[in-house]
DNA sequence: TTTGAAATGTTCGCGGT
DNA sequence: ACCGCGAACATTTCAAA
């Protein structure tokens, strides 16, 4: 399932992390090809599935949504991994799930304004499917890469 | 540190999650505004710092670095978080650092492209700074917002 | 806030390597 | 298969109302 992607194709997404509206022309220069050429490996990176999508970052904190915490949760043996995501993505507060091999069954990051809302979206997680139990864990601070 | 935001913006992020490449045009037209309207807008939303860039969204198991991880750190009480997340970070196969509170002081996102490259990523973290401990979870799966 | 016009960027056919 | 050129089309940007 892996693909082909040449030393341009990296240096065209990493540019794209960096900033996901930049210009064609832009981009042109700094790998020297030309605009079209660009265009063309950018629109195939994206048949061929290696872009899946461009998104906008945001600043969560200014719009109200401070909190952030991982919880950890552990389902009954009878829970599919399908289920699992699909009742936890339901809930507004939760910006992501990751189901894992370990002690717990899946890792869920929440995003809430306030403690109250933490617990509100807690005890919502637990009443929501099969889970046995909860691990959380608050978020001070965070990096993620570009 | 909140900030004012009406829900034409909120329909604007929401556009901008789903799409970040979206002409400002095609925003226009589904909120119902002039063209310049929009980028008076969102040029304000990332002068407050609501937005804060755009980028794009890789699908890294088709360039080979398709298995993923959670690995839990802990670390020697005289450890800073600064420090924790400053040598996390020089790590290429660390996606994210969330330093956190509770059992761990760190949950970081590891990105490897097979079992051995895994093996060898926690191996440099537990050496670099003064881990004392870690918890590793293969992620099975995921689901992320938009 | 909109309008309007110039500058800039995108898209695609075609010919060349 | 990949590139560059050029022309038509669309979008961005900003000044003025």
């Amino acid at each position: 399932m892996s693909v082909d992607v040449d030393a341009i194709d990296h240096s065209l997404l990493r540019l794209l992390r960096q900033d996901g509206r930049r210009t064609y022309s832009e981009m042109a220069e700094k790998v020297g090809l030309s605009v079209a050429a660009v265009k063309r490996r950018v629109d195939r990176l994206r048949e061929i599935g290696v872009i899946t999508g461009f998104t906008v970052e945001i600043d969560h904190a200014k719009l109200g949504w401070g909190i952030e915490a991982f919880t950890e949760l552990r389902y009954l043996g009878t829970t599919g991994v399908e289920e699992i995501v699909r009742s936890a993505s339901m809930l507004p507060e939760v910006q992501a799930v990751f189901t894992v091999a370990g002690e717990s069954d899946a890792l869920i990051w929440l995003r809430v304004r306030d403690m109250a809302h933490l617990k509100q979206g807690i005890d919502h997680l637990r009443r929501t499917g099969n889970v046995t139990g909860t691990k959380t864990m608050m978020i001070l601070g965070s990096w993620i890469r570009d």
